[in-house]
RNA sequence: GCGCCCGUAGCUCAACUGGAUAGAGCAUCGGCCUUCUAAGCCGACGGUUGCAGGUUCGAGUCCUGCCGGGCGUGCCA
């Protein structure tokens, strides 16, 4: 409707180029746009105020003539001019009562779009380390890139998901290590748990496995595994600090040594293994779905990172100093260059960063969106810089940052912290709220916002819950049509189709313009990368229908009026269903 | 210090990337169940969009400077 409106406009103007009454040379950018109240029509124009200037003559004047030469048009009631030169077009009742017949049809298709033109698109979002269980920030992550994938694909994209797997590394060797002296205590020996060790209850699990598999194979002397390393640091002041990286490396290096390569690497898959599958199974039940898991060890062993760094080197986009190899990046708008291998030869992790995307690039994407946490925000310079050194177009290089999210329990802020290892984990959430709840309150709000969850709204099955109130406005469809029995009516949809023009009071146009609206929200969502936006718009058809819903009847003794409201609600329901869905939120029948 | 993000009703947030009278929910107050689910509906109250300038037909939105908050600023991952 949008793009027909348009067409009308763009006819008009070339029609006055051609009379000469508009300078031929301009090329006005038709924009049209749904109003924000009814009072302005259904959508309305403002391309004779932004001619104003360029053609040198009065807006409304410009609008005036706009008018005469637009074309009639079935769908199109009347055009009016308002205010300083809007151009505000109303929709004929028949247009508006259409978009059910068109949704009936669609079903579960309706609101797709083709914005994206089949466009190669890679979402990777979360991408935690597989060290530990997902924590609540993770969940925010997990929700808007699975939302706006969802989107994205809904509006013509062609969407890939990934997950990438740091699997290789400094911490992963710690988690290795941890899993092997919690396996060693489990056989009775004694050794201290390294303070910046991964303390979590999982590691046990993971060492009981160990031990069920290999019994007590891996079993080494205390002093073995002890014997002069250096102290463990204890307390808060820097020295300490660095005490405890210093010992844990050193145990690190002792396990490697004390257990050789393959009995090492045995702690090392079981613990990946082990974590890997928790966090995929974590996100399935969270509606979380991924097409590829990709493995950042896979990405080393093929030669990528030397790859990519000969490729940078090719360009002179490396140089070295105090040892080290560095980027360039301040050439390319970063704050300061960047190490990409250390004095000790080893590549940095942001040479794996680079890898990766070059990795990206030549799987075809034609874009890459990057879902990072805000705390991350220094990549995004550091990533862009590494692309067009790479002689990449840093624009196909999207990075959403999500703020973080604040969970608050009866009004008071639930504190967290990584370090006591007191953080509420995405299954402790899903279990406490549900995913619905949970799916729905992280994407509600904007992602560059902070967000505060709210525990006790979120469970609440009231009116206050804005997850409930649209699930309970799909329960409403539903019920109706399961009442059809008692009353003695069945749903006849071809009447209700033929019938549609009974459809005319406000509350129904106000409903029917409301569905019209969904494959618009699809397309400002995916182009804004905005879930938010879904969110809004279902509270808000739900919020239309309960109104109608209130106000009406539906099952009337009129068989007409019946059935074409009907087909009005099963449209509803189709909507809500459509937009849940996107949104990984369930739809249910019955509340 | 420098960099990025944010500041809108008492609270939590929208506002179609520059459009018309800045909108929702919560909270507060008042109404509606003998009728398709009251997990609902209807109404009232609530604003100098942090402050000061600038750009133009038009600014919550763009530019500058302040004020306030968050995050970052490792040869860590």
């Amino acid at each position: 409707m949008r793009k027909l409106i348009q067409e009308l406009i763009t006819q008009a103007l070339l029609d006055m180029q051609r009379e000469g009454s508009l300078p031929k040379e301009l090329e006005p950018e038709v924009v049209v746009e749904r109003t924000r109240s009814i009072e302005h029509g259904d959508f309305a124009s403002n391309v004779a105020l932004t001619l104003a200037k360029p053609a040198r003559r009065a807006p409304r004047e410009i609008a005036e003539e706009i008018i005469d030469r637009l074309l009639s048009n079935k769908n199109v009631e009347k055009v009016e001019l308002a205010g300083p030169g809007f151009i505000n077009f109303y929709l004929t009742q028949h247009s508006l009562q259409s978009v059910i017949t068109q949704i009936l049809a669609q079903g579960d298709d309706y609101g797709q779009g083709y914005d994206g033109n089949g466009t190669r698109v890679q979402v990777e979002f979360v991408s935690a380390n597989p060290t530990g269980p997902l924590h609540v920030g993770h969940g925010r992550g997990a929700a808007y890139g699975a939302t706006l994938s969802n989107i994205l694909e809904a509006a013509g994209y062609h969407v890939q998901r990934e997950y990438y797997v740091n699997d290789a590394g400094r911490q992963m060797d710690i988690l290795a290590t941890s899993v092997w002296l919690r396996y060693l205590e489990l056989g009775g020996t004694q050794v201290a748990f390294p303070a910046n060790g991964y303390q979590g209850d999982y590691i046990y699990d993971v060492a009981r496995t160990v031990r069920q598999d290999h019994g007590d194979d891996l079993r080494r002397s205390a002093q073995e595994v002890s014997d002069g390393l250096p102290e463990d640091g204890i307390g808060d002041d820097p020295e300490a600090k660095d005490q405890r990286e210093v010992h844990i490396d050193a145990l690190v290096l002792r396990a490697k040594q004390a257990l050789g390569d393959e009995q090492y690497g045995v702690c090392y898959e079981a613990a990946l293994n082990a974590m890997v599958d928790d966090i995929r199974e974590d996100l399935a039940r969270f509606n979380v779905v991924y097409d590829n898991w990709f493995s950042e060890r896979e990405l080393a062993s093929s030669g990528s990172v030397q790859r990519a760094l000969d490729q940078l080197r090719e360009q002179s986009h490396l140089y070295e100093k105090d040892g080290a190899q560095w980027l360039r990046a301040t050439e390319f708008g970063d704050e300061k260059d960047r190490v990409v291998i250390r004095e000790d030869g080893r590549t940095t992790y942001f040479a794996s960063d680079i890898a990766y995307f070059l990795n990206k690039v030549e799987r075809g994407f034609d874009r890459t969106i990057y879902v990072l946490g805000a705390d991350h925000h220094g990549y995004v310079a550091r990533l862009r810089a590494a692309a067009s050194g790479l002689g990449k177009d840093p624009e196909m290089l999207e990075i959403p940052l999500v703020q973080f999210a604040h969970l608050y329990r009866h009004g008071e802020k639930v504190q967290m912290s990584t370090r006591s290892g007191k953080f509420v984990t995405l299954r402790e959430l899903r279990e406490e709220v549900g995913t619905d709840a949970a799916r729905f309150f992280y994407v509600m709000r904007s992602h560059d916002q902070h967000l505060d969850f709210d525990l006790d709204l979120a469970k609440s099955q009231s009116q206050d819950n804005p997850v409930y109130y649209i699930q309970y406005a799909h329960a409403r469809v539903a019920s109706m049509f399961r009442k059809l029995d008692d009353k003695g009516y069945s749903h006849n949809s071809a009447i209700g189709a033929a019938a549609l023009e009974r459809l005319t009071e406000p509350h129904e146009n106000t409903v029917m313009r409301s569905l019209a609206q969904y494959p618009e929200v699809i397309s400002a969502a995916a182009r804004k990368r905005a879930p938010h936006l879904m969110a809004h718009y279902l509270r808000d058809l739900a919020q239309d229908f309960h109104s109608y819903y209130n106000a009406h009847q539906v099952l009337v003794d009129d068989e007409d009026l019946r059935n074409a409201r009907l087909n009005l609600s099963q449209a509803v329901g189709q909507v809500l269903a459509n937009g849940l869905k996107l949104l990984g939120v369930s739809a249910p029948d019955s509340m």
